[in-house]
DNA sequence: TCTGGGGTCCTAGGACCC
DNA sequence: TCTGGGGTCCTAGGACCC
């Protein structure tokens, strides 16, 4: 009698074109159209419906290049609403608790699930699979896909194969194939697909001669951790169903927080900058509070576009060390401002500006007043619209959607009954 | 003429992810 | 005219130390 070895095993659950999805959920009408969802300016696509795919809208494709295409086919771009899609990751990846106890939310639409020790609650994993697609669907509204492996790079490439390949219906459990099977499917799928193999590394693959994921899964261990290190190394483990990538369900402290912004129009005045350096560092250090973490260095950088070749470059940025630790805004700013003066040249156009927090360390003092700005001056009228979008879909007698604006947080509430919103202004518990 | 060996820390750049 | 934003990790090389 061989002793089996204990196998560990993942499932990867991602919203299929998740903020066409939501967009879709608020407006029905959007229904089997193509549509995309915009990047800030609305400069790319960066969701696709099905239909705009099959248009031939790429992924991050410039919108003003798509015009001619959009026109002719009737292509309905959106700009995107963060906070929806938020508040909607929220709600799925609470249906997906209820599945496993070891759930890590991976980004905004994609999350790991650990199945160690819950095979006995189910016939077979694929079944379970399903019932997690049923009850996504039913309770949030939105299509997701499962995939899984002994592996979070096989969960991975399991989920994939359960989106592209119409035989699976949105679930594919590796584990529960033959090997030779596994290894047929393998075999037709491109090198490039696995988790952590991008376009840079499928390129000096193939100059190798190795096209597929059954040819990596084939290739030496050595030589490919000696070319491309170890990275790939472990994913090479990986695709060999040995468990490497560990699941991590308890969200850690960001080591760097950013807040960037490309101009609309080409900016040149010192004045403006500065105007919107002060946002992003209401931002960031409002992220920083949050994870409860201070600071000791801010950098601050400026971008001319880098797409206008014909023109000079500049591309110039400054960090700026702080006496000590901290999550003051006031401080901040200053050494934000301080530092933008000296990266600022006269008779540029720029294009682009943004702020970085760095070393950043969890616990240490919090002080100050954390808001001293009008970032908290954002318009709620789409939030407003997207409510009541939500109450004629669902027609439910109340529906509440939250949302962080500034120091505070929003909450609205649409009453059926009496056909009105109440809203309540919440001060936003940051300082300890 | 000869020009060690071992270690740490920091930074820039490259690659990847969504 | 018009091309997103926010992250992570790894490596190589230089500075510096004894």
């Amino acid at each position: 009698m061989g002793m089996s070895a204990p196998e560990t095993s993942f499932a990867l659950v991602d919203c299929d074109q998740f903020y066409v999805s939501c967009e879709r959920l608020f407006n029905p009408h959007l229904c089997g159209k193509p549509v995309v969802v915009l990047s800030n300016n609305d400069g790319c696509a960066i969701s696709r419906s099905p239909e705009a795919k099959a248009l031939g809208v790429q992924m991050a494709a410039p919108w003003f290049l798509m015009q001619d295409l959009a026109k002719k086919h009737g292509i309905i771009a959106l700009s995107s609403n963060y906070q929806l899609y938020a508040s909607m990751s929220n709600k799925c990846m609470a249906v997906l608790r209820e599945y496993s106890p070891r759930v890590e939310v991976y980004s905004i639409d994609e999350s790991f699930l650990l199945l160690d020790g819950l095979s006995p609650l189910w016939p077979d994993m694929t079944t379970m699979g399903h019932d997690i697609r049923r009850k996504v669907q039913t309770w949030v509204g939105l299509p997701v896909g499962v995939g899984i492996g002994p592996t979070k790079t096989l969960a991975k490439l399991a989920n994939h194969l359960a989106k592209k390949r119409p035989v699976y219906k949105g679930v594919c459990d590796l584990q529960s194939m033959a090997p030779d099977e596994a290894e047929q499917i393998y075999a037709s799928l491109p090198a490039g697909e696995v988790w952590g193999v991008g376009y840079r590394i499928t390129e000096q693959l193939g100059r190798m001669r190795i096209h597929t994921v059954q040819d990596l899964r084939n290739a030496s261990q050595k030589s490919l951790r000696q070319q491309f290190g170890v990275r790939m190394e472990r994913t090479l483990a990986e695709l060999h169903g040995i468990s490497c990538i560990p699941l991590e369900d308890v969200a850690s402290a960001r080591k760097q927080i950013v807040s960037s912004r490309a101009y609309g129009e080409r900016v040149t005045a010192l004045k403006e900058i500065e105007e919107s350096v002060t946002m992003y560092a209401a931002r960031t250090t409002e992220r920083l509070r949050r994870q409860r973490s201070t600071c000791a260095a801010v950098h601050v950088f400026v971008e001319t576009d880098r797409f206008r070749t014909d023109e000079p470059q500049y591309n110039n940025g400054r960090t700026v060390p702080l006496p000590e630790p901290t999550d003051d805004l006031r401080v901040i700013t200053k050494a934000a401002m301080w530092g933008l003066k000296k990266v600022f040249r006269l008779g540029i156009k720029y294009k682009k500006a943004g702020l970085m927090l760095m070393e950043l360390s969890e616990g240490g003092r919090h002080q100050g007043t954390l808001f001293d700005s009008g970032v908290s001056e954002m318009s709620s009228a789409p939030l407003m619209q997207a409510l009541d979008a939500i109450n004629q879909r669902f027609g439910k007698d109340t529906l509440r959607l939250a949302s962080g604006l500034g120091q505070h947080r929003w909450t609205a509430r649409f009453d059926m009954v009496s056909q009105r919103y109440t809203t309540n202004w919440n001060e936003l518990p940051l300082a300890r």
